[in-house]
RNA sequence: GGGUCGGUGCCCGAGUGGUUAAUGGGGGCGGACUGUAAAUCCGCUGGCUCUGCCUACGUUGGUUCAAAUCCAACCCGGCCCA
């Protein structure tokens, strides 16, 4: 049998962009497995490639960690292919152990189907294309499917069977696994079945790539082996890096609470955006927007901005995006011009008056608890139209004193109050 | 299943009968400074319409004027043995 090598064509750049693993590497000489290779092949014959990517819905809110998978997804989409992206609601009750320091609680069927719902809607469902962050409407670009599908009907033969092409070695040679174990923190033997199942996948969807991230890479490539297993042909992995969130050192994540999350309001996108630590301003341009850095001209905020800018603009339009960064600078400034920006609204109508200013704050659900509220009033963090509140037992005598006007804690949270309703 | 060690606030970790909402560190939040950055400095960090009240040291019950601290049972985990 004749090999064609043929490593000399090279993989476009929309694709290369960000990626920091691609495997199996094409120096390994099977044209079959040389990833330019099969992409030229796939136009030719004219078959899309089938381009995985799984997401469990164990949170409500997506951000823009995710994106970063789903901006690569979205770019294979825009060169013909075809998107398979798997609802992990089978696995979201079993928790992806990776990363974790701790066994996951499991999901709830009907939690998993709410959070479904909600991603979908995140990611842009019933949006045009432009804003958002996958093509939902081009014919034959996007499929759509749960593994509940396949993975609900596996019996106990056939688990054994996927279980016996792994060792407790290898299992203990993922990262996650092997530090808890040194570290003698318990792990759940049905810890060791997620990358199985979410290799599975690969299997029961058919894929020729799979997107991750740099955490997935021992679950990716799971598939690969699962897939030879079964005859199939095996897909190649694709890793993306983690997102680094706000706080500059942590991986982007809700349970940190350092996201920016896809359905925040612009304003505070951009506000979060624009105050990234400096460190991570390269990354996210490079992970989150289509600019090129070398092109960027200006000092680091400049530069910071345009990012900021950007980002925001692909989930909102420029448009929205510019007013966001305009009325982000009239807020920050505190000048009397911000009685025009455009703040998300925070409704009074349920509050009885008089009523004290820690005890509003936490009605209307911007602090959490009484005392937290209080607490930041007297380390001097709320204003109300740039004046401090005082006291937290401040009075307000009647909804015309707040009606209309701004309020703002610490230096990035910005409401306008609303009385009507 | 047996032996043994252990379970303290967001995390780590002191405390082994009595001003203890509980030392310290990390993290977080707020303030000053700045580029709404970093570094640095300062304050806050259980809940409650709070000059006071209520819950908290795995769970439940007990001893005591008084327990995170003593006793018992139970639950959960590590390690060793099977």
């Amino acid at each position: 049998m004749a090999l064609i090598l043929d490593n000399s064509i090279s993989l476009p750049s929309w694709l290369e962009r960000g990626i920091v693993d691609i495997f199996p590497s094409a120096k390994e000489g099977d044209s079959d497995q040389n990833l330019a290779t099969r992409l030229t092949q796939a136009k030719k014959t004219n078959k899309p490639l089938r381009v995985k990517l799984g997401i469990d819905p164990t949170g409500k809110d997506i951000h823009l960690g995710h994106s970063i998978l789903f901006r690569k997804l979205r770019a294979f989409q825009d060169a013909g292919h075809t998107a398979v992206l798997i609802i992990g609601d089978f696995t979201a009750r079993i928790g992806d152990p990776t990363g974790k320091n701790k066994t996951r609680i499991q999901l709830k069927e009907e939690q998993v189907d709410e959070n479904a719902k909600s991603y979908l809607e995140q990611l842009g469902r019933g949006k045009p294309p432009e804003i958002s962050l996958l093509d939902f409407q081009t014919p034959g670009r996007l499929e759509i499917r749960r593994n509940s599908e396949w993975l609900s009907d596996l019996d106990l033969i056939k688990i054994i069977d996927l279980l016996s092409i792994s060792t407790v070695g290898q299992m203990l040679a993922k990262e996650d696994f092997g530090n808890r174990y040194e570290s003698g923190t318990p792990i759940s033997l049905h810890e060791f079945l997620y990358p199985l199942l979410q290799g599975y996948d690969s299997v029961a969807v058919n894929a020729d790539i799979e997107l991750g991230g740099t955490d997935q890479k021992f679950n990716v490539a799971m598939g690969r082996d699962l897939q030879k297993y079964l005859g199939q042909s095996p897909q190649f992995g694709l890793l993306l890096p983690i997102l680094v969130g706000l706080d500059g050192t942590q991986k982007m994540s809700k349970s940190i609470g350092n996201t920016v999350g896809l359905n925040e309001d612009p304003i505070s996108m951009y506000s979060k955006l624009e105050k990234v630590p400096d460190a991570l301003v390269s990354d996210y341009l490079t992970l989150l927007t289509d600019l090129n850095p070398a092109s960027l001209l200006g000092t680091p905020r400049d530069i910071q901005k345009a990012m900021a800018l950007s980002v925001t603009a692909s989930h909102y339009g420029i448009e929205i995006a510019k007013a966001a960064q305009e009325d982000a600078a009239k807020l920050i400034a505190g000048s009397i011009s911000q009685k025009d920006a455009e703040v998300p609204e925070l409704s009074v109508s349920m509050i009885e008056f008089p009523v004290k200013a820690f005890y509003l704050l936490k009605e209307v659900g911007i602090f959490k608890t009484s005392s937290e509220a209080r607490r930041q009033i007297q380390g001097g963090a709320v204003r109300i139209d740039g004046e401090k509140i005082p006291d937290p037992n401040f009075e307000f005598k009647d909804k015309i004193m707040i009606n209309g006007k701004i309020l703002q804690v610490g230096k990035k949270t910005f409401r306008r109050f609303n009385s009507y309703d």
